[in-house]
RNA sequence: GUGAUCGUAGCUCAGUUGGUUAGAGCGCUAGGUUGUGGCCCUAGAGGUCGGGGGUUCAAGUCCCCUCGGUCACCCCA
């Protein structure tokens, strides 16, 4: 075996990739009815957006990124996350605010590979830009959880915690930076060399050593200015005037430093510890000023197609079916009839296969069988002598022979009995 | 980046303390008399045992390196 996919990534084929396809009209159909069009942008961006985006302290840009210089000498990355890009194309183009949109795209980050872990994984997001009000934040979560919702996903709790903004953050992150200090010695071996360049990661931190500190810590929800603590309460009102239940959860700190205010992620016990997150987002009220544009509140979150497949097939949750061809064309007279029957079939929205092979009747049938089609139409010389071909409900035994212009008709009545 | 574990046909796996031409089930292909699928029967194709090096008279079986899979840590979706 000479070629193989990349290490870390695979291959989505059709016996699996049908779970995509609804997961993906889903989620388009419900964040359509709020006003969210589609943007594509490139997937490589120059390097420098990531990073001065997402922050220096994250790891994801820090050590993940797959990086490199194309021929013209550009420093160049693989988009390791959606919101970068969005923002970018949001300055580039001075887009009128509100900006509503929705993504679909690969993210690639590289690291060693493990369960609900790939170095190419995909993400459905939304961002809104331009919009400074509790109940966008609301919406964007109730646009996430309504979509769990549709996938019968209900094995999942949302998370929620307000990271301040210009006003109180510093403060906070000052505050927190002394009293780690003081037990500095305490910290994990990571932190204890990089916790001055963002404390408010060790907050996140799974160790023993560090959680057992960061209980003690000062709590960002109790150091917020009357603004953040005013804004937080409204959200948090918000979603439960809707039912939407959440957990505050002060030591909630994302990946990325451009988080301000509103921060939340959903998650499922069904995936293991420390990587149960299926979707996670928040504001960003700074991030297009850093960035270069005009000063423009934002927010949004990504959802992982791969960690929620893998959830609901954890959960035993079951996608609709593929459906079946409506009809397979087994053809014994080389001719151009089965072309031609083919396409008329397709116009009238019977999908249709052709067998493809030139191969004996009872090699052909055995292929129509397999296709799971619901009709065999058999192109044969003796039926084709009188206009006619053979037609086979493949759900039960023997056929008939209809003329060749009634065929479609015929079709229909069969797929009709079912 | 750290640690563990595994790597035999397309898939799931057998392969005795290292010993003759490496097996099974499923899948695949073709047949089972003249044009009828599914069930059944028969036959066939398909593996340089992940790759490289070493030990040995002899290695799929032992050792080293490497690539890849899986899992955990870190971090994230």
């Amino acid at each position: 075996m000479k070629f193989q996919a990349p290490k870390g990534t695979k291959d989505v084929l059709p016996g699996e990739s049908y779970k995509w396809e609804q997961v993906i009209l889903k989620f388009k159909n419900i964040v359509s009815l709020a006003g969210y069009g589609l943007t594509v942008s490139p997937m490589f961006e120059d390097a420098n957006l990531f990073k001065r985006g997402a922050g220096e302290s994250s790891d994801v840009t820090r050590k993940e990124m797959y990086e490199f210089q194309d021929k013209g000498g550009r420093l160049i990355a693989l988009r390791p996350e959606g919101t970068a890009s969005i923002v970018r194309a949001f300055i580039e183009h001075s887009l009128p605010t509100p900006f509503r949109t929705w993504y679909l795209t690969p993210a690639f980050r590289y690291e060693r590979h493990q369960k609900a872990r790939y170095r190419q994984h995909h993400q459905l997001g939304v961002e809104v830009l331009g919009a400074l009000s509790p109940s966008v934040d609301v919406e964007v979560i109730d646009l996430a959880g309504t979509f769990f919702d549709s996938l019968v996903l209900k094995d999942r709790e949302l998370i929620i915690n307000s990271m301040g903004d210009e006003n109180c953050r510093p403060q906070y992150k000052e505050k927190l930076l002394k009293y780690l200090i003081s037990n500095k010695a305490s910290l994990c071996d990571e932190h204890i060399e990089h916790f001055e360049l963002n404390p408010l990661r060790v907050l996140d931190c799974k160790t023993e050593s560090c959680r057992s500190i960061v209980s003690g810590a000062p709590k960002i929800d109790e150091n917020l200015c009357s603004d953040c603590e005013a804004y937080y309460g409204r959200v948090l009102d918000g979603l439960s005037q809707l039912g939407i239940k959440a957990r505050k959860d002060p030591t909630l700190v994302r990946g990325f430093d451009y988080y301000t205010r509103t921060t939340f992620e959903f998650t499922s016990h069904v995936l293991s510890g420390t990587q149960n997150a299926i979707g996670g987002g928040g504001r960003y009220d700074n991030l297009v000023e850093s960035l270069g544009g005009p000063k423009t509140p934002g927010i949004g979150f990504g959802i992982g197609i791969e960690r929620i497949l893998l959830v609901m097939s954890e959960l035993g949750l079951e996608m609709d079916e593929q459906k079946r061809p409506d009809v397979f064309i087994v053809d014994l007279t080389n001719g151009s009839l089965n072309s031609e029957l083919s396409h008329k079939l397709r116009s009238h929205g019977i999908s249709t296969i052709i067998s493809g092979q030139e191969t004996s009747l009872k090699s052909q049938l055995r292929m129509a069988n397999k296709s799971n089609a619901r009709v065999c139409i058999i192109i044969g010389e003796r039926e084709l002598k009188d206009g006619k071909v053979s037609l086979k409900d493949l759900d039960a035994a023997g056929d008939e022979i209809v003329e060749i212009n009634r065929v479609e008709e015929s079709v229909k009545n069969i797929l009709k009995n079912h």
